[in-house]
DNA sequence: TGTACATCAGTGAACGCGCGTTCACTGATGTAC
DNA sequence: TGTACATCAGTGAACGCGCGTTCACTGATGTAC
C-alpha cells in the first residue's frame, strides 16, 4: 500500500486526523490560549467537518489533554537531552535542565501554560501527573549526582524541588513577560547558575 | 442624606454597583476562572440588568482589570505586613513575605492566576506593572537590610528576584496541585526557611 | 481473483445555548435660581 | 422652601455571533470466503 507521491487534493479519509488535529489545537493554543481555541477554529485549520473529531476524541477537554500529553513528552525530552549533554559538571548540567525548561516555555508559552492549568475533573489525569513526576525525576537524578546521594533521598528531593520550583516560576514571569519592566540585573544564565550554587551547594566528594 | 438603616429590597440606584460588580467578578473567577467568568453571571449576582456595567466598565477586559488592580493592593499588603511583623529577623523576615505571597494565591488561586494572566493589551497596563514592581520592593527592601547594602544594588536586585521566582513558581505549583503527587519532603515553612538561607547568605555585619 | 459485507472515518445540516454589547428608554438625584 | 431642569445610573428587549455537540447519512477500506 504505497503512498501516492502526489496525494490527491481532497481525500474522504484523512490519514491522521487525530495528528493534525492535535498539531491545529496547540497552534490555537499558541494564539488564544487553552480556553480561546475552539473546535471548529481547529477543524477549519485541517480542512473537516466539525464533527470529525468526535471520531477521535470524546470532546473538548480530550482533545486539550492529547496536546498536553504529547507537550509532556517534548518536555521531558529536552530536559533530558539537556542533562545529557553535561557528564562531568553536574552544575552545568543542572543550569542546563533548568535552562531547557525555560525554553521550552519561551516558545511555547500558550502549550506551557495549557500543561499546568488543567485541573482534576477537567483534563488532568493519572497519566499526566506521572508524566510531570518524570520530569521532575530528571533533576532530581542529576541533582542526587552532585550531592553524592541517591535520588531518593530526602535532601535530594527538596533541593531538587526548590530548583525546580524556581525555575518554574521563572519560566511564568517570562511569558507573562513581567521581566521588561522588573530590571533583570544579570543574564538569565548567570542567574542560574548562581541559584544552583546556592542551593545544592558544594559538590560531594567522590 | 442619612443611610436608611434597612435598605429598601429593590432600589432603582444600586449605591456601590461599581464595588459589587467587582467583588462578584472576583467570586466568579474563583469559580470558574478568568476567562470563565461572564457579565451577564455577575450581573445576575449583582441583582442588576446586564446592560448596567457598562455605566462603569468599558468591557469586559475593563472589569477584569479593576478586580487585579485590587488584588494587587491586597497582595502588596499583606506582604508588607508580613515584613513589618519581623522587624529584627531578616531571615524570618523575608520568609513572611514569601508565606504571605504563597497564602495568598492558596487562598485566591483563581484571582492568582488572572493577576499574572493579563497581557498586553489585554487588561495589562502601567498603572498594573507599577504595582506588581512595588510588591517586589518589598521583598528587595527586607534582602537588602539582611545583606547590609542598598536596595538599589544589584545583588540585592539579583538575589531578591531569585526568591520571587521561587515563591511564584510554589505558589502556581501549590494552585495547580501538582504536590500531592510530588511527595514534598519538608513542611513548606522549613523549605522556606532553606531556601532563604541558601539564597541570602549570612547574615551582614552592622 | 472476485464479491459481499461489516466497519470505519468522514460529511453537512441542524440544535439550543449563553454570551457581549447596543439601544431607546425611564426613574432618581443634585443643583441653580 | 419650591420648582425646573440637567445629569446620572439604571432597565429590558433585542441583535448577531460562534460555539460544542448530535444526527442520519455516505464514501472508502479491510476481510472472509
Amino acid at each position: 500500500m504505497p503512498k501516492p507521491l502526489i496525494e490527491s487534493k481532497k481525500k474522504y479519509h484523512h490519514g491522521d486526523l487525530r495528528g493534525q488535529l492535535l498539531e491545529a489545537v496547540r497552534q490555537l493554543i499558541e494564539i488564544s490560549g487553552p480556553d480561546g481555541f475552539s473546535i471548529s477554529e481547529a477543524c477549519r485549520l485541517a480542512g473537516v467537518s466539525t464533527a470529525a473529531p468526535y471520531r477521535h476524541f470524546a470532546d473538548r477537554t480530550d482533545i486539550l489533554r492529547g496536546v498536553v500529553d504529547l507537550a509532556m513528552d517534548r518536555l521531558q525530552g529536552a530536559m533530558q537531552a539537556a542533562s545529557d549533554a553535561y557528564p562531568d559538571d553536574t552544575i552545568a548540567r543542572v543550569s542546563a535542565i533548568g535552562q531547557a525548561y525555560i525554553d521550552f516555555a519561551r516558545h511555547e508559552p500558550g502549550v506551557f501554560r495549557t500543561m499546568f492549568g488543567l485541573t482534576e475533573g477537567h483534563g488532568q489525569d493519572e497519566d499526566l501527573l506521572r508524566k510531570g513526576q518524570a520530569s521532575l525525576g530528571v533533576v532530581r537524578r542529576a541533582v542526587a549526582e552532585h550531592l553524592g546521594l541517591a535520588p531518593e533521598t530526602p535532601e535530594a528531593g527538596l533541593k531538587s524541588y526548590a530548583l525546580w520550583t524556581f525555575v518554574h516560576g521563572h519560566s511564568f514571569l517570562v511569558i507573562d513577560s513581567k521581566l521588561e519592566t522588573l530590571e533583570m540585573p544579570v543574564p538569565e544564565d548567570r542567574l542560574l547558575d548562581m541559584v544552583g550554587r546556592s542551593i545544592l551547594g558544594p559538590r560531594a566528594a567522590g
